[in-house]
DNA sequence: CTATTATTGAAACAGTCGTACCATATATTG
DNA sequence: CAATATATGGTACGACTGTTTCAATAATAG
């Protein structure tokens, strides 16, 4: 008997409570303005997650997915050479369309530096992107569990987003990417 | 006539709070704790720098001047081959020692990404270390005004750092670098 | 209907923040 | 000494924070 719950409202919420991140951002993240642009109240946000530190969680971890999906869907890892995947993958991430989710990652990553206790599993994310990556370049790699060889892409991608996120030099980046396929040649 | 002001106290003040802020992050950097800190007040951190957005800009000012006088004592660009440059810079910023300053770079990175207007010069700085790197490895430089390399080599330093200061696995991104390092003879 | 459970609004609490105001102390010059 | 300029302490303001408390509403079951 009583009302019935409904878990359809947390998990709209925190749809559209990502999408909020992804525009303005983690850092001044604030519960009022959040609530107010979801047409909601601060006291709904609490009561469905608890306190901000467990919206925040679940916030990251719907965006992690997002980028997931988003990635497998635009990396089929059967598609040419190594350094066409390649070259395809920092078009995609460097692309403006994904600036929020770029800045997201920085931010986190900053975040995790300051309170890592608030990041228990922060190394996750990392060894994540070393599946999907480990298999986009299991022809380059000098091992079948080589790690090295995806742990230098994923560098030269994150330095370059560092980069080109700090001075908006795009032909400059781009160019570095070239480099760098010439060198893996 | 009048009491003479004393402008030795407003430097004092600035090179313990670089201090401060290398050891306790750019975060959540509070006026009060930080006055406690320095035995001094709020009061008076206003009084010498204005507002806080000038003390953290000359803060930040100290510490891109402290990093870049290590840096130069610790990389001679006539020692060696390009190759142990390179992997002397990558031991060196990597060491343990450096952390502070390696989570401030990546602290203002991320803030300038939010707030892009307290950042009015963040290209510069990049654009500082090109000056040094640039020269550090003038060798394998394609042309004299060769961008590219140094920011690939950048590129790569601030990626492998994005890892180490993420998992903490200093000998995968060792071996990343000596990969690296081979790929560039 | 009533009982029960979920949902929601309004307000307040306890704290922090940067900063401004006002008075006072201190050190110097004439 | 008085006059003057710098250096401080104390305090409070107004705005913000996450969170809690209290009450009211809404929807279902029996």
């Amino acid at each position: 008997m009583g009302r019935p719950p409904d878990p359809a409202r947390r998990e709209a919420t925190l749809a559209r409570a990502t999408d909020y991140v992804l525009a303005h951002g983690l850092a001044g993240l604030s519960l009022r303005p959040l609530a107010a642009a979801l047409g909601t109240s601060p006291r709904m946000l609490l009561y469905d997650f608890g306190s901000k530190q467990e919206l925040v969680s679940a916030v990251l971890a719907e965006a992690r997915r997002r980028g997931a999906t988003r990635l497998a869907e635009n990396l089929p890892p059967e598609a040419g050479s190594p350094e066409e995947r390649l070259r395809g993958i920092w078009a995609w991430i460097s692309a403006p369309e994904r600036a929020p989710y770029v800045r997201l990652i920085f931010e986190v990553h900053a975040d995790g530096l300051a309170r890592p206790e608030n990041y228990p599993d922060r190394a996750e994310a990392i060894t994540n992107w070393f599946d999907t990556l480990g298999a986009t370049f299991r022809d380059i790699a000098t091992t079948p569990d080589d790690t090295v060889t995806p742990t230098l892409v994923m560098a030269v991608i994150r330095g370059l987003l560092f980069d080109l996120t700090t001075t908006g030099d795009r032909h400059r980046t781009d160019r570095a990417l070239d480099r760098f396929c010439e060198l893996l040649r």
